[in-house]
DNA sequence: TCATACCGTGTGATAGTGTTACATTTTTAA
DNA sequence: TTAAAAATGTAACACTATCACACGGTATGA
């Protein structure tokens, strides 16, 4: 069986933080990508929960602790971030959630795989899945439509583990 | 052989136009909407070709016609053609298009069938394709995931037929 | 060591997308 | 005919994103 898509309320989430910075400083340092303090501490931000987050949440955050940024600064950041692939923008809410698959993701940039998303209509959370199996199935769609495809993203909308449970 | 996803730049767009229009008379119709002159205008305008249009690009194209409308005007509009499956929402670019599949889409808000769209980074050219084939792997994905799924949207970018070959 | 080119960030303004609240009109149905 | 419901109008506002330009740090090679 694999972990969980969708973690528990009472998980260590330090624990995700940590490995997804963690991972994020071994990736750009071998990537020669420079991860500033500002686009860790977005990154932070991001990741601080499993929750879709908007750029201007982030603003307010960061002006919450003193810290006045502009848009266009965190808007930077973001696009570095989901650049590297550390963290996924969800299109139709425009709101930017931490990477859970990361080394996954790395692969998907560079094999046209694409990306499958599964969002909570109750409380948002967001859990990712592998897009490998929907890969071929997407190249055959593609090519019927004569089509040269190059990025898929699948959001799937419905209800998670526990707020089906609360229904 | 399917009729082709992307349709040549030298079709018949009238008669595109012109069966969406009418299938939408008789649906509404049948459903007990009501097609007022404001959602067919709506629907003419988004139908005008197989592209995206922002809400915002109606609006400047009904005032180029003199006709002065507010942003919530259209928005109402664009909310009710897309609850009746009469056009679909692209949300990497917060924009509209015609559906191209209404008897599909019709089928698909009941039978939880996904929505695929190809669109073309080049020229910007939607094909909507059947769902159907991507179904039994999006619910076992969420099953997998412990999930409850109501609806998905599969988002393709890459090259539609035609900005291929001007490559 | 210096020049320089690149990259990241700051600042201010502005463009683009979508919603709230409430008034008015039109349609439906009792 | 009248009351309820649905559609539209009006004005203001909130949210999302980008442009243009300035400035400072850092890496690299002359």
């Amino acid at each position: 069986m694999q972990s969980a898509v969708f973690p528990a309320a009472d998980h260590d989430h330090a624990h995700c933080t940590k490995t997804l910075i963690e991972f994020a400083e071994r990736y750009c340092s071998q990537e020669g990508l420079r991860f500033t303090h500002l686009r860790r501490d977005v990154l932070c931000e991001v990741a601080a929960s499993h929750k879709a987050i908007g750029a201007y949440q982030i603003l307010d955050n960061f002006a919450a602790q003193g810290r006045k940024l502009s848009p266009i600064s965190v808007y930077r950041c973001l696009d570095f971030l989901q650049e590297a692939g550390l963290i996924h923008r969800l299109e139709s809410t425009n709101s930017y959630f931490a990477c859970q698959r990361p080394l996954e993701t790395d692969q998907a940039c560079c094999t046209n795989l694409p990306l499958v998303f599964l969002v909570c209509d109750e409380c948002g959370t967001i859990g990712e899945v592998d897009g490998a199996p929907l890969a071929p199935l997407m190249e055959q769609i593609a090519k019927q439509g004569d089509f040269q495809s190059a990025r898929g993203q699948l959001e799937v909308k419905g209800l998670c583990r526990f707020c089906q449970q609360a229904d």
